[in-house]
Formats: structure tokens, sequence, C-alpha cells
DNA sequence: CAAACCGACGACGTC
DNA sequence: GACGTCGTCGGTTTGA
């Protein structure tokens, strides 16, 4: 919090051992908390320390609860004009709330302001100790009023507004729940003196106790590493710390303007009737760009169906429309198909803008309801993306905490989460206007917002328009296509795998000479180390010997449970990431498997693709290839496979201008090889030995992926200095691409970013950072970003020209993208001609110094079109 | 009080 | 280096 918030004062208050006010009120407080356990306990001391070594007031008053510490502290602020931030996860705190006062929960990163303890309470922060009270608290002690729980306390308070008008009403209240409460009388007066915080208590503190000190890092480096945390520890060097300069930076976001300080105001309309919906439906006709959300019954995007759709024109203003809520009691909604078909014109117009959030998704909802969204102008998340694409998460809500200093209103907040997380449908009309009303509004601001910051880096707004925003439509109807796959072929798999595994963990045990799990490597390592005594190679993270397979690798050669077990884990991985997952993944209706692709994910520009991950199908096994065998064209088609060859060395060719390089390439000679026979001195490329090829293929892989020298020698299984060797070689050989390297991270030191040949950036101000891992890490991104980037531009913009060459092409259509391949469905028929065009586009999609080259396969399945 | 849920961790698939 | 997903494991929350 106080990195996040930075406050002006701060305190961290903690209870002080000994009697408070609250044990005199009642004996009984809290006597059913056990005493601390002795772990906890132990756990504070050093807690304490901590907070001091950063810097951090901390307090304990005794004979004063911290609650009440807090309390007084947050009146006394208030009183001064101050805005107070509580970071607490005790519901308790909730009463503190007012307009000036916001509690943030750390642990879920989510805060409440007034609307919030509303909406999660369903009463105000000046009800809530009258709520308490009725409640009761099972730690605290406090009684409450048996059989009333939160949701009947927060009927009647609704109803009676404050405790006492509840009592003198209490013969007005029925059934069991009015006896109860008629019962317990006497106890509430009691109760809600414990409920209450207090805010008036004497302390002895001014505004100078509450300023932070320099943290002292030497203790705390001293206490982070006995305690064993590791990400704090590197946060110590993290340039992000309040101790480290200024350093080379993205354009920054505005200050953010005091926690919900709503500028603009929040007049969001609930749109029950025709006539109000249709004086919306004049502005949105009137406007020229429009922002529009939709809310849905499910989060997969072929499923969902629409419960409501919002609106914005104007910052602060905004309409949600439900359609489709079917909660008991909901009120009567406008017709959802009447509704669509009003809307449909509009959105149909390509030349009516429309933007949004994350606007693949609605276009993908509407389109169920046989709505073809077009004009997607703009897409504040992309233009997050686009921005800097490592400047926070480009979820609504993390971006509009960034850009906009605002706290929205989350799904978790309105739905819940996990089991009991409620369908769209059956949240009140009232609380999804608030919820979606405020996403469109948001989605504009922010636009408003980061439009004007993209236009300012012309190169930036290209990006955005030429590339990104276009892509959208194409990455809709790929994942709305999806793939077909062979389930049966995939089942049978599984079975086969799962016979393999039964007998490998017979031997594995039988190795052993008992029983254990292999698929846990807690018991594999007290098992390999532990009872067979074998020799630690290296240690995980957390101190641990390390499993991983590397290590166990290099004991197969003398030992046979680590082989078995290295056996063991490929197929265990096959079977239940992609024999058993897959299958499961296929939509009934379409017998197909629908990945989804995300934009704004990657730093470097890729797209990623999850549920299922389809970037990641094995193909370096024949075990693993025969998954691929399972991805097939529909009867009449074939898939057609092409990937660009070698193309992130051909942009570090045409990066660097390095003479070798770019002849290699103009020759199309194999690169590892010439690689090889430069860097080995072998006079002819055809007397390149087989392990020679490997280890420039090695170098290069390592060139492209950013490694170390470190990184090398693991790779290739080799000592550190025979890498650097290796390394310092091919540099001797290609002298531009050593100049290059050099240059990029002179520039990026300098300016802050590295760009691709397209101009995206990558932000890395960690490369001014004194911390030595860190500031490599940020070289070798900054070698590896330009080339991994541009090779995602290029086949972006090759996706692009396809899609729009197969508009009009009912016998194709693109189907995968990964990374460097695309796969498409075509009709038999169609191949050859398809497969000339294809070729011509993508290698069309970039003109740089040396030719792209592509491979093309045909196949019934992925395999085979390799 | 057991079942369900959650997050951290170690491992491993691809490019 | 970047991604995403799996199973385990220890802890917490939930709800019968």
């Amino acid at each position: 919090m106080q990195r996040e918030q930075n406050p002006e004062l701060v305190a961290v208050v903690f209870d002080a051992p000994g009697k408070t006010f609250r044990d005199e009120l009642f004996a009984e407080y809290k006597s059913h908390r056990p005493p601390m356990p002795d772990d906890l306990r132990s756990q504070i001391e050093p807690l304490i320390d901590a907070v001091q070594a950063l810097g951090l007031p901390l307090l304990r008053i005794t004979g004063v609860e911290a609650d009440d510490v807090i309390g007084t502290l947050a009146q006394r602020a208030v009183d001064s004009g101050l805005q107070v931030l509580i970071s607490t996860g005790d519901k308790d705190m909730a009463q503190l709330v007012n307009e000036r006062v916001t509690l943030v929960n750390t642990m879920t990163n989510s805060s409440l302001d007034r609307a919030g303890v509303k909406l999660k309470f369903d009463v105000y922060p000046e009800q809530i100790i009258d709520y308490l009270a009725l409640v009761g608290d099972a730690s605290d002690n406090i009684p409450g009023v048996p059989k009333v729980g939160p949701k009947t306390a927060a009927k009647w308070l609704n109803e009676y507004r404050t405790l006492d008008s509840l009592l003198e009403n209490q013969d007005r209240i029925e059934g069991k729940v009015g006896e109860s409460l008629r019962a317990s009388t006497a106890d509430l007066a009691l109760s809600r003196e414990l409920a209450r915080i207090r805010c008036d208590v004497e302390l002895d503190i001014g505004p100078e106790q509450l300023r932070r000190h320099e943290p002292d890092v030497a203790r705390l480096r001293e206490l982070y590493t006995r305690l064993e945390l590791r990400s704090l520890l590197k946060s110590l060097d993290a340039p992000s710390s309040p101790s480290s300069p200024s350093s080379p930076s993205p354009p920054s976001p505005p200050p953010p303007p005091s926690p919900n300080a709503w500028a603009p105001g929040r007049n969001y309309e609930l749109v029950l009737e025709r006539e109000h919906f249709d004086r919306w439906l004049e502005a949105l006709r009137a406007a020229d760009v429009f922002a529009f959300d939709t809310e849905t019954t499910s989060l997969d995007y072929m499923q969902a169906e629409i419960v409501g759709v919002s609106f914005a024109v104007e910052s602060g203003t905004a309409a949600y429309v439900p359609l489709a809520h079917t909660y008991p009691g909901a009120p009567d909604q406008l017709n959802r198909a009447e509704v669509l078909q009003l809307l449909q014109p509009l959105l149909e117009d390509e030349r009516r803008g429309k933007l949004g959030h994350h606007l693949k998704y609605d276009a993908h909802v509407l389109r169920n309801h046989g709505i073809e969204l077009r004009g997607m102008r703009f897409d504040s998340m992309l233009e997050s993306y686009v921005l800097n694409s490592t400047a926070t998460r480009h979820d609504l809500d993390s971006v509009a905490r960034l850009y906009l200093g605002v706290e929205t209103i989350h799904y978790e907040d309105v739905a819940g989460k996990g089991a009991k997380q409620l369908n769209f449908s059956d949240v009140s009309v009232e609380t999804a206007a608030e919820y979606s009303a405020e996403d469109s509004d948001v989605a504009l601001r922010l636009h408003r917002t980061l439009w004007p910051r993209l236009e300012a880096v012309p190169a930036l707004a290209r990006l955005y328009q030429e590339i990104e925003q276009p892509l959208v439509p194409v990455l809709l109807d790929m994942e709305h296509c999806g793939v077909l796959v062979d389930a049966h072929m995939l089942k049978r798999q599984s079975q086969e795998l799962s016979r393999s595994l039964v007998e490998l963990e017979k031997r594995a045990h039988a190795a052993a000479a008992q029983p254990f799990n292999l698929e846990s490597p807690k018991q594999l390592q007290e098992v390999l180390f532990g009872k067979l005594g074998l020799p630690v190679k290296r240690k995980t993270p957390t101190g641990q010997p390390s499993t991983a397979e590397d290590v166990l690798e290099e004991l197969a050669d003398e030992f046979e449970l680590p082989r078995i077990i290295l056996e063991y884990r490929g197929l265990a991985k096959l079977r239940s990431t992609y024999t058993d997952k897959l299958p499961e993944q296929i939509n009934p209706r379409t017998g197909r498997v629908h990945t989804s692709y995300h934009q704004a994910v990657a730093a470097t520009g890729r797209l990623s693709s999850t549920d299922p991950n389809l970037q990641n199908i094995p193909i370096r096994t024949a075990e693993g290839r025969r998954i691929r065998q399972a991805f097939v064209a529909p009867p009449g088609h074939v898939l057609i496979a092409a990937d660009y060859s070698q193309i992130e060395l051909r942009i570090m060719a045409h990066l660097s201008g390095d003479a070798g390089l770019l002849d290699a390439f103009a020759h199309d000679h194999d690169i590892h090889q010439a690689t090889a026979a430069e860097v080995f001195g072998v006079p002819a490329p055809d007397q390149v030995t087989p392990d020679q090829r490997r280890a420039a293929k090695a170098i290069n892989f390592g060139l492209i992926y950013g490694m170390s020298a470190f990184g090398l020698a693991r790779q290739l299984g080799i000592e550190r200095g025979a890498a650097q060797q290796y390394v310092d070689l091919y540099f001797q050989c290609y002298p531009g691409v050593k100049r290059y390297m050099d240059e990029t991270r002179a520039a990026a030191r300098e300016q802050g970013f590295v760009e691709t040949v397209f101009g995206r950036r990558l932000y890395l101000p960690e490369i001014r950072s004194r911390n030595r891992a860190m500031q490599q890490y940020a070289e070798r991104s900054a070698i590896n970003a330009p080339m991994q980037g541009t090779a995602a531009d290029i086949i972006k913009r090759a996706m692009i020209e396809v899609h729009r060459w197969l508009f009009a092409q009912p016998h194709a259509r693109l189907m995968m993208q990964v990374h460097d391949e695309l796969v498409l469905e075509v009709a038999e028929e169609r191949v050859d001609s398809v497969l000339t065009e294809l070729r011509g586009h993508m290698v069309a999609a970039a003109d740089l110094r040396v030719p792209l080259k592509v491979e093309v396969g045909v196949g019934r399945n992925w395999d085979e079109a390799h």
C-alpha cells in the first residue's frame, strides 16, 4: 500500500499487550479467542522489526486497541481535511468509511468506499455498528441476535434505518426472528458498544510522528534473508523501491486524483421504459463514436448470451439496459430481441464508431445473437497495451486505476466468486446498472485519456490503427471458427498412455523399494536424495534439492530411477494436459475447440492462447506429435500449415545489417550450418559436424531468446567459460551483430525503451537498475524484444492481409496462429491456388533487407501438414 | 468436520 | 527469454 498509494502520513498500528476498555465492558469479550498460538506470536516480532526497518511509524498504545487508535487517527485526519486510506481485512472497519475515508484490503486488492460498503453489506457505513450488533461476531464474542444473519440485519436496517428505531418497532417483527429479537433487546446496547470503534481516545500523537523515514535496507535485507522472503528480498533492489533515483521511464500516467473523486460525476441511468431507451437510441445515432459493453450469462464466448447492455456517449453519463435478468422479483425489462433489433443497424454500421474495453468479447456475444459488430474503432484495452505493454495489466480495473486513478466496481463485488458466484442474470438490475454503466463510462474516459497520448507518438498510433485494431476481427473469426479435434483418437491415446504410466510406476516403485507418488516433487526428492542418497546437483529457489529435467538427465546415466521418472513425466504431461483435457474442451455444438487469443498479455507483442493453449501442442517427440494428428480437417478439406523460416534471425540480420548474416540469408544457406562454419572455422559448410551444428543452433537460439552465457552453458551441458568462448567467437565472426547489440543497449539506457521495425515500444526502466541481475535481464530483453516483437508485428500484418483476401473465399479460412506459423483449413480442390497466394501474402508482410521465407505443408491433420 | 476452494510451487509443453 | 497448464500440498473457507 505504501508503494501503491504513497501517502503523505502513515502509521502501522498494532495491539499492545494488556487490558482495554472492552475487557472491562464485557468480561467475556474475546474470551473465546484462543490464546495466540506460539507460531503466530513468533511472527509478530519480526513483523514489527520489518515495519520499523521499512521506516514506517509504528504505534502500540497501551490500554487502547489498535482499532480504536485507527478510528481516532482517521477522525483527526478528516478533521484536518485529509484523505484517509485504511488498509485492513477487518469488516468492522467499514463503520469508519465516509467521503474522506476508504478501506483498502491489500489481500484482495479491493477497496471500499461508501458505495462499496453499501454494495457489500447492503447498509451504509453509519449503519455498520448497528448491523454488527445485530449479526454478532463469534471471534470478537459479540453476541448478536440469534437467527439473525447479514441478510435479516440489512433488511431491518434498510426498513428502520437505525437499531433504536428498529427497537421502537420491535413488536412489528413477526415470526421466530421477531421473538429472538425481543429476547435479545437487553444485550443489544452492549453489543453495540463492543462493535463501536472509538474515534475519540486520548492519543499523544502529532502529524510529525506519522512521517515516513528512510528504510533501513541493510536491516531489511537481513530480516528478509532470515525469514526466506525471497520476493521481498528481490524488491529491495527493484527500481520502484523508494530510494531509487529517477530513471528513464515510460510516459508516466497523470497523477491519479484522490480516490474516487469522480471529476465528471456519475449519472448512471437504469433503462426500463421504451421511451427512455428511445431517447438513448437517438443519442447513439447522433454520436460519431459511442462506448458500449455487454453483460452476459457466461465467460465462455461461445455460450454467452446477453443479459444487458450499457452505453456511454459523454463522460460521466451512461445507461444500462437490462434485458434478461431472471431472478425472482426482477422488474419487467425491455424485450431483448426487440432492443437488439433496434440496435442492430447501429452496431453493424461500419461508419459508426464503437468504443469499448476488450470489444472482441462483445463482438462474440453479439454474433451469438446474429449481430455482426462492425466499426470497432477504439479499444481501451489495446490502447493501453500499445501505449505501454508492461506498465500494468490491461483489464479495465487495472487500467482505470493507473490512468484515471479510479477504483472501479469489480465483477466479484457484484457477482461474488468461487462456487457461489452468481450468474449475471441473477444480479439485481440496480447493482448491474452501477457496474455495467460504469464500465462503458470508464472505457470512454480511458479512451479520451489514452488516445491523445498514442497520437503524440505517430508510430504508436499507426501500430494501433494498422495492426492491433484491424487484427481484432481476424482473431474473432479464428476463435469463432475453432479447430476440429478428433476426440476418439485422443481418448485412445489416453488409454495407451495410462497403460505405459502404470508400468513405469511399478518399475519406479521397485527401483525405490517403496511406493511413492511420482508426480510429487516433494516425495520424489525424499526418495532420490534421502533414501537412495543420490548426489544433489542443484537446489530449487526454496532450497529443496531440484528434481528438474536437466538434473535428472545428468543422474540418468548412472541410475535407473531418474530415467524412469523422466519418461513418466513426459508421458504424464501429455496425458494430463493434452489427451485428457482437449476432448473436454470440445464445444458440443460445433464439435470444435475454440481457443482464446489474448492480444494484450505478452510484453513483446506476441499473442498468447488459453483454454486451451494451442500454442504449446507438442511437436518434439514422436508421442507428442501423435497429439497433433488429432487436429484434423473436416471431410473434403485439408490443413495447410505455413511458417516463417528463421524469422527472428532474419530480423536480426535486418536490424544489425551484419554483412555475414545478410549474405547467408541472401543465399538461403542453412543458417545454423553457416554459423557453425564461421564460428568453428570450418572451410566448407558441408564439413560441419552434427555437434558443431548443434552448438551453433544453441548459440543462435540463445541470441533470439536473449539467453546468457550461463543459459547457453546449461543448454549445451558445457562449462560457463566454454560457453562464453563460443559467444566471443560468434561476435568475432558477426561484428555487425555485436555492434547492433551494443548500440541497442545504449539506446535503451538512453531513451528507456526499445522498438520494433514497426514502432512498437517496450519500456525497460530496469536497464538502469543498480541491481546487476535486473539490469542484465533488462539488457537481454532489449536485444530480444525488437526481434521477437518485429516477428509478432509481421505475422499480425500477414494475418490481416490473409483474412482480408479470404473474406470473399468461402473455401479457406484461418484457423490457428502459433507465433510464426499460420494454420488454415482449405477445401481440397483449392489447395494449390491457396498455397501460392498464402505464401505471397506472408512473404509480402514486411520489406526487410533479407527476404522472408515461408515453408508450407499440406495434410489431413496438423502433424502431416508439417 | 469433511468437502471445496485457493495460492504457491515445481515441473514442462511451445516458440 | 516469453507464454499457459498441470498436479501436489498446505492452508483457509464453506456449508451441511
